[in-house]
Parts: structure tokens; C-alpha cells; sequence
RNA sequence: GGAGAGGUGGCCGAGUGGUUGAUGGCACCGGUCUUGAAAACCGGCAUACCCGGAAGGGUAUCGGGGGUUCGAAUCCCUCCCUCUCCGCCA
């Protein structure tokens, strides 16, 4: 969410990012000047009155205290209270239609976010390492984890539904040591301190990080008595809400985070879509990375965090690129998102395998995430980012293609044979 | 699931209808003292919103919501959360 003020003092910066973005500005601030207006007259004049009732009421306060008799005064201020309220629960429904409106808008893209209609516009910023060469035509993983005998999804239909998954074996090793292997790294060389939080949530959380109210339709809703949990869909969730509501010591910043969960999406609306293999499923697992940090240092952290994800990759000798979101592609809490696409030689492309961005003040600012400076009473927002480090099951797909060999075995790469208790995978008796 | 206790400012902790935004302590900031530091002493120190160019003024906030009252942190209702004991259970 953006800062009241700061729409009210920018709206033209405002409608410019807005534009950049795709949208049109003139639909999303509809009503804005209006709401804006009409609330704070109505905040006004009832804050007036009640300014007046309260000298009414020290006045009776007094009277009393000496013996006198107060009727006609607390006559007159009954008689108030009725116009006050009133004017309060206008000034109320404003309020509300007024925070719907600005939890609308998306967050400003930062200035050096490339300006675009599309994916297609994306800007590439860097490439690491080289694709394989192969003399045989590489198979998509889906074959390689039904020929391995690793990859069931037959009775995973029979289980849960489509897009579900079943991994036997050393597939299941794989996916346990691809989450200890980054965990690992990620505690041990990069900083983060390793959590372990709970995969459902409430929906204060879920409005805190952006997925509600707008994107209910991609998350499981869990009933619970009379209310409701969400299955997080991402360790973002319960990261970056670790400190709603909260005021952190300056000092401690940046505060880094890691986690391994599972996450579930419903991908409502993606029928059709990377239907083949485990790209698009209910439920994966990843190795999530959140930062709470101070402004002025959010940008060098989104670099840091981006390497720290990109290492991974470097030390599995995975082949892949950086680009940077263009203001059309990145989600409306980034201000400014890096994608990391890794190699997959089976299906002759590039694919998404993490996403780091930085919210700015955005989330802070919904979940209340505050700090307070060293030597200073004055609190402000922190600013968070996230990103996946990495989702573990595309990084199994991008091994298990990379390596694959004529045989249709698949090499392990040697900072992953300890935790693997293995260098090759080869098709298991079924 | 049953019984009980409790939720107050960054933290601890007073406060049971009338200048209580809230005593006190800790922490923090400034100062005096000191070669420096500590200690001691003095002073300062909540947040949000509204009006205002500013100075300043106003309103709200003692878990959330509703009610009683001229007036509520204090009384009533309701919901949420935490803790303790019992039962059940991974």
C-alpha cells in the first residue's frame, strides 16, 4: 500500500507509474480527490463537536464537583451525541472506500526498471555459465522421471487430483537434498538465519504480503470453526509477517530469513498451462530468502539476495540468466523484481526459478513493520524483499535435464553427492 | 473438549467512572560532574489522523467490536489472543 499523503502530494508521479505499468490511471484513482475530500470534511466537523462536548463535559465535571446542578448542560450534550456519531460513521465509510482504493494501487516501479508492455520487453542483465552439449536429442524430465521410475503421477491423480506429483526413491533423496544442500549454504555463507513457520495462515498475514484481498482465487482456503487459515503459497507469507505489527532495533537490520516449505497454489485460471511434468504444480517445496532492511540500503540488498539465489545455481554448474521486470510484468507489490531463468535443455528454454524482489515500504507499510533509527524516537517502515533460493522443484527438473546422459541415467553434480549419498541416478526396479 | 487467570506506552509494571495519554522503573536522547568511563543528579522521550504557511491547536488510541453514561483504561455484552490446570492426542 502506498502512503496517503504521499498520492495525495504525487498523484501526478502516481498516474505515470501507473501508465508505465500498463494500467490506466484514471480507473484505478477513480473517486480518489472525491473520497479524499469528503473524508476529511466529515473527519473535521465531527472532531469539531466532539472537541466541544468534551469542554461541555469538563464543564459539567465541575459544576458537579461543587454541588451545582448540571441538568441543562448534560441535556445539550446528550443531544450531540447522536449528530457526533453520525458524522463519525460517514467519515468511516469514507475511510473504507478510501484504503480500498489506495490497497488498489500497485507499487511505484523503481527508475531503473525498464518501461514495457510485456514479458517480451524484460531486459536481460547477465548469463552465467554455458548449456550443455549433447549428442543425443535431451528428453524433457517428465520422460527421464517416468523412465527412472523417480516421477509418478499417475498415482498422484489417484491421490490428490492433477497437478500433483509422487517421487519415489532417489527422486525423493533429490528433493531432500537439494533443500538441506540450499539451507545449508544459505545459513552458512550467506547470513540467514534458518526458520521454520507454520504453513497455515490467518488472513491478517495474507493481506500483510499482498495476497488478499485480490488474489484469494490462487490460494487453498482452509475452514476452521468459524473462521478460516490459508495454505501459504509461498514462505514469503510467514517470513515477511514474522514482525507485523512490530518495531525492530534499528541496529539488528538488515534481518535476513530463510525457509523451506511446501507451498500451495490453485493456479485458478491457469488451465492448460506447462501442463506436462512438475513446472506448474499444487503443491512444491522451496528455500525462500526475506530481508527486512533499512531504505536507503534495500537496493544493495536486492543485489546481494539476488546473488545469494544466483549461488545455487553456480555451485550445481547450472547454466542460466538474470533479467530485470519490466513495469508490466513485475507483481503489483514489487517496485522493482529480478527473475532468475535456468537452462532446460529438454524443453529448449529458459524458465523461471526464482523471483527477487523489493516491496520498498509497500508490505512494510500493510503489516506495520516499523524500526526505530539509533539515537532517534521516530519510527519509520522498513523496507522487505524476498525471493526463492530456490524453488526445489524446478531445480530438480533443471538437474535432472542437465545431466541426463545417452543412457538416460542422470550425473549428480559433486556439491550435491554428500547430500545425495549419490553421484548418478539410473532407473530403479519398479 | 472442561475449569481458571490475564491482555495497559520500546520493555516491565501501577491504575476500578471525572485534567489519566495514563504513577513508577528500565531502555533511549541531551546536560552537569569526570582525564575517560561508570555511578549519581537534572531535563527530555508514544502513535495515528484532522485544521494550520508556521507557531500551534484539536480528535482518537489502555487486545478488537458494540453498549451504559453528560463523561470509561476503569461498568456491561461479545469476539480474539496468551498463560495455568485437567482430559484427549502426534
Amino acid at each position: 500500500m502506498l502512503d496517503l499523503n504521499f498520492v495525495r502530494d504525487n498523484l501526478p508521479l502516481v498516474e505515470e507509474k501507473l501508465r508505465q505499468r500498463g494500467m490506466n490511471p484514471a480507473e484505478v484513482l477513480k473517486g480518489f480527490r472525491e473520497l479524499d475530500t469528503n473524508r476529511r470534511q466529515a473527519i473535521t466537523e465531527a472532531e469539531s463537536l466532539q472537541a466541544r462536548r468534551n469542554r461541555a463535559s469538563e464543564e459539567i465535571a465541575k459544576l458537579k464537583k461543587s454541588g451545582q446542578d448540571a441538568s441543562a448542560m448534560t441535556a445539550e450534550t446528550k443531544e450531540s451525541r447522536d449528530k457526533i456519531q453520525e458524522l463519525e460513521k460517514t467519515a468511516a465509510e469514507y475511510e473504507t472506500q478510501l484504503r480500498q482504493l489506495l490497497a488498489g494501487i500497485p507499487n511505484l516501479p523503481h527508475d531503473s526498471v525498464p518501461v514495457g508492455k510485456s514479458a517480451e520487453d524484460n531486459v536481460e542483465v547477465r548469463r552465467w555459465g554455458t548449456p550443455p552439449k549433447f549428442d543425443f536429442a535431451p528428453k524433457p524430465h517428465w520422460e527421464l522421471g517416468e523412465q527412472l521410475g523417480i516421477l509418478d503421477f499417475e498415482r498422484a491423480a489417484k491421490l490428490a487430483g492433477a497437478r500433483f506429483a509422487v517421487y519415489w526413491d532417489l527422486g525423493a533423496k533429490l528433493e531432500r537434498a537439494l533443500a538441506n544442500f540450499m539451507l545449508d549454504l544459505h545459513t552458512r555463507e550467506h547470513g540467514y538465519t534458518e526458520v521454520l513457520p507454520p504453513y497455515l495462515v490467518n488472513s491478517d498475514s495474507m493481506y500483510g504480503t499482498g495476497q488478499l484481498p485480490k488474489f484469494a482465487s490462487d490460494l487453498f482456503r482452509v475452514p476452521h470453526g468459524d473462521r478460516e487459515l490459508w495454505l501459504i503459497p509461498t514462505a514469503e507469507v510467514p517470513l515477511t509477517n514474522l514482525y507485523r505489527d512490530e518495531i525492530i532495533d534499528g541496529t539488528r537490520l538488515p534481518v535476513s530469513v530463510t525457509a523451506y516449505t511446501p507451498c500451495f497454489r490453485s493456479e485458478a485460471g491457469s488451465y492448460g498451462k506447462d501442463v506436462r511434468g512438475i513446472i506448474r504444480q499444487h503443491q512444491f517445496q522451496k528455500v525462500e530468502l526475506v530481508k527486512f532492511s533499512r531504505p536507503e540500503d534495500s537496493y544493495g540488498e536486492l543485489e546481494k539476495l539476488t546473488r545469494d539465489a544466483e549461488s545455487v545455481l553456480q555451485k550445481l554448474g547450472l547454466h542460466y540468466r538474470v533479467v530485470t521486470l519490466c513495469t508490466s510484468d513485475m507483481g503489483p507489490s514489487s517496485a522493482k523484481t529480478y527473475d532468475i531463468e535456468v537452462w532446460l535443455p529438454g524443453q529448449n528454454l529458459f524458465r523461471e526459478i526464482s523471483s527477487c524482489s523489493n516491496f520498498e515500504a509497500y508490505q512494510a507499510r500493510r503489516a506495520n513493520i516499523r524500526y526505530r533509527r539509533e539515537g532517534k524516537g521516530k519510527t519509520e517502515f522498513v523496507h522487505t524483499l524476498n525471493g526463492s533460493g530456490l524453488a526445489i522443484g524446478r531445480t530438480w527438473v533443471a538437474l535432472v535435464e542437465n545431466y541426463q546422459q545417452s543412457d538416460g541415467s542422470v550425473l549428480i553434480p559433486e556439491a550435491l553427492q554428500s547430500y545425495l549419498g549419490a553421484d548418478r541416478i539410473t532407473a530403479r526396479k519398479l
